[in-house]
DNA sequence: AATGAATGAGAATTCATTCAT
DNA sequence: CATGAATGAATTCTCATTCAT
């Protein structure tokens, strides 16, 4: 996995996927389950085409690499994770049509109910992400310049209306995200838990807006 | 990495890492180098060997197989991370030197040092623990089991302190939890600092306490 | 590349190829161009159909296996190469229309259109011809058959007349065709002309008849 | 065999293969007989390792890389081929202590002898460079800077002395190149003869010396 | 204690060929 | 005729591990 760059193979990629065969859907499935299990380098092409009932020239024929099959993996799910479906929520709060609290909270719920739906991919992210630097080079300062601004605005329009503290916005914005990422990654990275219940969420908005402080 | 039996191995290893030549500090540097840039199944042990100015077969004279020099790497690292300097701070609170936020902290700012100080080590086991569910099987237990009653203890303290607040001990415990390892996780392993300034200590403190509510 | 009955094969393979489908047409087209630039061996059948915009099943359908198609090429090659075109120099000279000098020169002449029009087929032939025993078990006994004899006319004749010197008729037809394979290989095969002008041809001429003697 | 910076690679290669163990002698040895008879692309490295009687991971335990196996192979020649050997010839024309008939003779003999020894690994050499671009545009001018100045000399010598016919050097030079050229490859590589005789060195030096005309 | 040559079991990848549509 | 998904054997290469010195 020398060069990585992601947008450019995204294209690529993506045309590929278009029409799928189902021994590809069935290659892509065991491959999610195993690299999300035991991690992509510790997969074997040979391992996924057994399980997956494929001669290993399959896999090939239709990924060209292993490398690739990650990619195709891992490439729909970060653009669903950058989907407009965050978008509601922030219009939702601009619009004044609930508190920033309840901001938090279905912004959590959201973000939850996707990594539910998606552990396996995000274990499978989630594991390469921390080893490849190049990957974090590409996809910190991406997330930034897309997550950061609206943030921003979110804020400052929840500190206008006084419903959180006067410190600096990226202040803010650090412990936020600091917190949420905290509780996805424990949660579903380490823990492995397969949902969170409404209880666990509640805690966490409170965390976040109140603290454990009296 | 097949059977994980975790104590019964540190006895083993410990042993045989007491009297170190230079030649094996060399290779355990270097190992704890490449696997925590690498990360372990993507580190060869011809590299390290090279990297160490080593032959290939002092490796195993040394460490027998490339999994005992991961243990070798990591045991001490987890004794440490249990070692009794973390014991004082309890201490401190019992006896009413310091509040609740000061021992939260004092919390902090000790497992942030050990970390910079140990960053390599940390991320070599952070890489390897989120794969290896047998690891997680027997370390997630003992440090509950070590770590929890204590905290139980502080935490109780300060609640008739009426410091923090009076929800049940394991939802506060969860949630010092989540925020710290969050923050230690986020920033060690993701966003690869070296150090963490006061500045950012003292918000995650806030955090911890306050909340970003007004 | 098992056996190698050349001639056997050749009914079969020009009976196939004679009704020529435009993506029939095409495949050969691209297989010449790539078996001569990086040899059969380094070709695959997948890259010829990319190339040919076909499917890699047509190939087959066409060729039956991938050795059929080199053979589809160099067929008609070998064929046209003992045409009868050669004949007419020969009935000139004799008909003492020409000298033994302009018969060389024609003959080169011949000989360098030929390779000019069907160099890349020269080259996928003669790339193939220096790997194969069995190639030229068959080939070369079939030219020295077909060509000797017409030579040895032709350098009898010369001699008789005084053209050229006293040597055995073999050793005369030795240096003429080192001369000529020589010029034809080091040009087309080694410098990769496109085509050779008149000078070059009355140099090898001047060589041939004269040497560089004074 | 993506690039082929020759030169940069020479002294890696020369470098490793300083201390041969036995093993790696016999890779050498029977990787030089299977390239020469089948050509590098159609012979694999578990065929080279089993007529070896060596394991598969020895051949890249020293050499690296199949590629790197040829090169080893190919740049002990093309050293050997530039040798200081032919130095003497040049200077014994140079000192008039002998002819220019004589010097071609000598030339020959000594580039045949050379090649007898060596037919294998020509045999090698040969069968590669007429597939690479790249061999050629590094060898070819390689060749010229190194051997054409030579031969100016020499030629220029033996027109003032009137031994040969006064045209253009370069076409001299082409002359004298084609024919040893073409007599080398088509006995060498073509017809695969073991050694030549001194009638047919004769008869090539005739050649080039007086042609076949009277 | 240290070396490094040698191993052999896999690993990723290529490729000619088949076959159902 | 033509397609292209699927195959599986072969190929290059990697790597932890062993062992004679």
């Amino acid at each position: 996995m020398s060069s990585f760059n992601l947008l450019d193979r995204i294209a690529e990629i993506t045309k590929k996927s278009e029409k799928q065969t189902p021994k590809q859907k069935k290659i892509l499935e065991v491959a999610i389950t195993t690299f999300a299990e035991k991690g992509y380098s510790n997969t074997s092409t040979a391992e996924i085409a057994k399980l997956a009932g494929v001669a290993e020239g399959t896999i090939f024929k239709h990924y060209g690499t292993k490398e690739n099959l990650l990619l195709a993996i891992m490439v729909p799910f970060l653009k669903d994770n950058t989907s407009s479906l965050v978008d509601e929520l922030f219009t939702e709060l601009m619009d004044e049509k609930i508190s920033f609290k309840q901001f938090i909270r279905n912004l959590l719920k959201n973000r939850i109910e996707f990594l539910s739906k998606n552990k396996e991919i995000f274990l499978v992210f989630f594991k390469e992400f921390i080893y490849k630097e190049e990957l974090k080079k590409e996809l910190i300062p991406y997330f930034l310049e897309k997550a950061a601004p609206r943030l921003k605005e979110v804020i400052e329009i929840a500190q206008k209306r006084g419903e959180i503290i006067d410190k600096p916005v990226i202040q803010i914005t650090n412990m936020i995200a600091t917190t949420i990422a905290g509780f996805l990654i424990t949660r579903f990275a380490i823990l492995n838990v397969d949902s969170v219940n409404d209880n666990e969420i509640e805690e966490i908005v409170h965390l976040i807006m109140h603290g454990i402080g009296k």
